[in-house]
DNA sequence: AATAATATTGAATATTTATGCAAATATAGG
DNA sequence: CCTATATTTGCATAAATATTCAATATTATT
């Protein structure tokens, strides 16, 4: 279990290395894991990275990698938190609720590419979400279908 | 200046694009880029990932861009706590880091005395800007360049 | 233990990203 | 305007990273 040849020990190995190292390649992760009596190759370390979400930074004139931060959890929830969809003109308020808006506003952000969608405004209860023109309403609802589904019926 | 052709703009551009768009390789980016009639290359936007500190994340099974520093966003001083303007007719989205848009729209409301400037509404991460005119969006963005040095750079 | 189902890995390779260099573009100083 | 200096960019390619595939090892199930 604790041995120094399970995965385990490895993705341990890594996380102290590259937070107490300026590691800016695979190829250099192998290099100081091998001093430290493990061995393994760029592909698995490619794996390993992910699985640990660590980020390659741009930092000075180089990289570095670093343990990733958690954001983007994106919210999960449906249409059930939206009570009404109303618009008008390219303005869209939406009525959420309690305490739903910011979740559903961000997983439309994250999810809605449509170049129309401006943006969203969340309150507590209430989603304002401005559009470059108002005949966009459509399109974007549609996008949003596949991250929220149902979130159509709910249009007045 | 404000030209869609500059070098700020297309970061902006491109702030913008990863912060609300899944996206996970430089090729998907210059893709989404052209759709908004932005031309480029993937050497440039490598060159430009690394200028914005942006950050390739492991997300699920794949990837997402992210940009990097944002914890760490001063909200005082410079516009390095915005991340995008986009306007359309009288309205102006601001997106900015999460948490800033408060911040920032009470900046603009303390500084900005054109009474072309109708009001501004913040969310957590997003500001909408109400102006009396859509031909006013340049001179309020001059006079909150006092305030928020660079800001206009961050126009689309 | 034997078998099946899962997980981990390396080798080779495909894909993605970074960069050297020259051309083009902008900026500054006469 | 002209010339010099610095930025920005694309092209080509080097470098780095992710993934496919087959093999091996691990774990679970009977």
């Amino acid at each position: 279990m604790g041995d120094s040849k399970t995965r385990d020990s490895r993705l341990a190995a890594i996380s102290s290395i590259i937070s107490s190292n300026r590691i800016g390649s695979q190829e250099k992760l192998v290099r100081k894991l091998k001093e430290k009596g493990i061995e393994v190759t760029q592909a698995t370390l490619s794996r390993d990275l992910k699985a640990l979400q660590v980020v390659k930074v741009p930092v000075g004139d180089g990289y570095r990698y670093s343990i990733g931060h958690r954001h983007n959890i994106p919210a999960r929830g449906g249409a059930d938190g939206i009570i009404s969809i109303d618009a008008s003109g390219n303005l869209v308020v939406i009525k959420t609720g309690p305490g739903f808006a910011g979740a559903i506003a961000l997983t439309i952000d994250n999810n809605v590419t449509n170049r129309n969608l401006m943006g969203t405004i969340a309150g507590d209860d209430t989603i304002l979400m401005i559009l470059r023109k108002a005949s966009a309403l459509s399109e974007v609802l549609d996008e949003a279908e596949h991250c929220i589904p149902g979130i159509k019926n709910k249009l007045i």
